[in-house]
DNA sequence: CAGCACTCCTGTTCGC
DNA sequence: TGCGAACAGGAGTGCT
């Protein structure tokens, strides 16, 4: 499932492909993403230039002097790019972006939780106005998620996955972090400490950025094939290994449902 | 506002 | 071995 750190792969993957480029058309096979794509997508993107891709947590831009394209790739998207043309598309081939020269740059999501939509010049999305900092940026610190948590009382694991707080930490990211944190994620936000939450934030920065850094081996995999692209072997210290041993203390790893969402930690390392 | 539950969807896993 | 049920999960929406 595609985290901040698969879709900053993705923007890197793609934009060698796409920068620079012209619109061809857009083929639209599936509209009923999570919206419905709009309608007019492909009158507004034909014959502009993609100028830039830029990524605002796990949304991807295409500007063009006309507008941008916003893509989510939700739960199980992805986007890859046909340099020769376009082959035979597959079930969930949904949309092609079709570029001068014949790539193709095809977005496929079989669970359709994914998005792809029209920003205007100089607007912000709605989707993206409420944002919180991004994890990797100067702004996002321990004095933030200080300063963010007190008086609140839903735990931890929630408040860092709160897009509002801070985007892009997704659910594997956020038990990973916390692990490193020494952090069960049940605590109360509003009861733990700056210290604490100093440490939290450096593990978030430092579990995306390794997480990104080993993306930037299968780059390869955005270009033609069949693999699927944008995903990488994460180390993984709790997520998916309920029941099995905790990596520091040998201890079995708990699970618990926080929030709808699955949360593995060990009760000895973390408190 | 904070904190939930609900919702979208389909491939995978699980239980019988 | 086969089949239906349960599950996973990003994140917007709506309710308390």
């Amino acid at each position: 499932m595609p985290e901040l750190p698969e879709v900053e792969t993705t923007r890197r993957g793609v934009a060698p492909y796409t920068e620079g480029r012209i619109v061809r058309a857009v083929v639209v096979r599936e509209a009923r993403l999570r919206w419905p794509v709009p309608a007019d997508i492909g009158q507004r993107l034909a014959g502009q230039r993609i100028q830039g891709i830029e990524r605002r947590a796990k949304y991807l831009l295409f500007h063009s002097a006309r507008g941008s394209l916003l893509v989510h790739l939700g739960m199980s998207g992805s986007l890859r790019v046909l340099p020769g043309g376009a082959p035979q598309p597959g079930r969930h081939d949904h949309v092609d972006i079709v570029l001068e020269g014949g790539g193709v740059l095809r977005f496929n999501d079989p669970r359709r939780f994914g998005c792809i939509l029209w920003v205007e010049p100089g607007e912000t999305h709605p989707l993206l106005s409420r944002l919180g900092p991004e994890p990797l940026s100067e702004d996002f610190t321990g004095a933030l998620l200080m300063r963010r948590s007190r008086g609140r009382r839903g735990p931890v694991k929630s408040f860092i996955m709160d897009g509002q707080v801070v985007v892009g930490v997704g659910n594997i990211y956020a038990n990973e972090a916390l692990y490193l944190s020494g952090i069960r994620p049940d605590r109360a936000a509003g009861r733990i400490s700056a210290h604490r939450y100093d440490t939290l934030a450096e593990n978030i920065k430092q579990v995306l950025t390794s997480a990104i850094e080993q993306g930037g081996t299968t780059l390869r995999d955005f270009v033609g094939g069949d693999g699927k692209p944008g995903y990488f072997a994460q180390q993984l210290y709790v997520y998916g290994r309920a029941g099995q041993p905790c990596k520091g203390c040998g201890g079995l790893l708990r699970e618990q449902r926080l929030g709808q969402r699955s949360s593995v930690y060990c009760v000895t390392c973390q408190r």
